[in-house]
DNA sequence: CTGGGTGCAAATCCTTTGCACATTG
DNA sequence: CAATGTGCAAAGGATTTGCACCCAG
């Protein structure tokens, strides 16, 4: 049923780029980046190719405080931390507790197939500065 | 240096709102709500004194995975659900884990000051329904 | 009477979509 | 050649803002 997917230098280029970051960039970010190389590219281009690769699980949509959703190439779950100064998206290098899960679909008896862990304060930068 | 915060009917009439229900309205939601005791009262309005409130942390916003937040009348730390079905958010009754952020914040070195738990997956009614 | 609060409409920001053309398989 | 992908521009939805007027302190 799900269309087969066609390549696309413009996908790929998108991909190999987000994989070699370790901050999560925005579709503004990497559409700037990408552009340096493949230079007509078009905003709706990377959104479309932001959401399929989303879509097939190749990549995480970060929902964050801010506005703008963040994308991170490595899908293994783990912990992300929001800094409220530079509204950058980091990882937390933390064992996953799966008890939070369990305990809560216990507790609420609904069917919990995910849990999104945020954490928010100040990175090592902002800290100073603040 | 804070704006001294003047009495209106209609923020009061958003908190009593927000505090008469144990779903977590959306902005739209409370707007159409309200509307009926102040019918010219305006979403621009509504915006205002939720971010207002927020701000003073009297209420709480939540950022979920849909595109619109939510707002909480309740503001002790506590869990959320989020259905993909039916997009409405829920508590989550169970003690929250200061471990977590501590140890977040020991293996980061950031100063982190909130952890943001989301849970979702299908509620009570739409576990049937999907 | 002074400054915050409101309603309205217009503006913004982020994201999606329609369409004609290009590219892949 | 059939169908997906692209670029462009326009549309969309959620939220904010400018401005003249209103009202609490």
């Amino acid at each position: 049923m799900s269309a087969p997917v066609k390549y696309s230098s413009q996908r790929e280029a998108i991909l190999r780029f987000l994989k070699s970051r370790k901050d999560h960039p925005t579709a503004d970010v990497v559409f700037h980046h990408i552009r340096k190389d493949i230079p007509n590219i078009s905003l709706a281009t990377v959104y479309r190719n932001l959401n399929q690769l989303a879509a097939a699980g190749i990549i995480l949509r970060l929902t964050t405080d801010g506005k703008t959703d963040h994308f991170d190439a490595c899908v293994e779950p783990h912990y992300h931390f929001c800094c409220r100064g530079c509204n950058g998206v980091m990882d937390i290098d933390m064992e996953p507790f799966p008890e939070l899960t369990k305990k809560a679909e216990e507790v609420s008896n609904y069917k919990i197939e995910q849990a999104t862990i945020l954490f928010s304060g100040l990175c090592d930068c902002c800290k100073d500065k603040l």
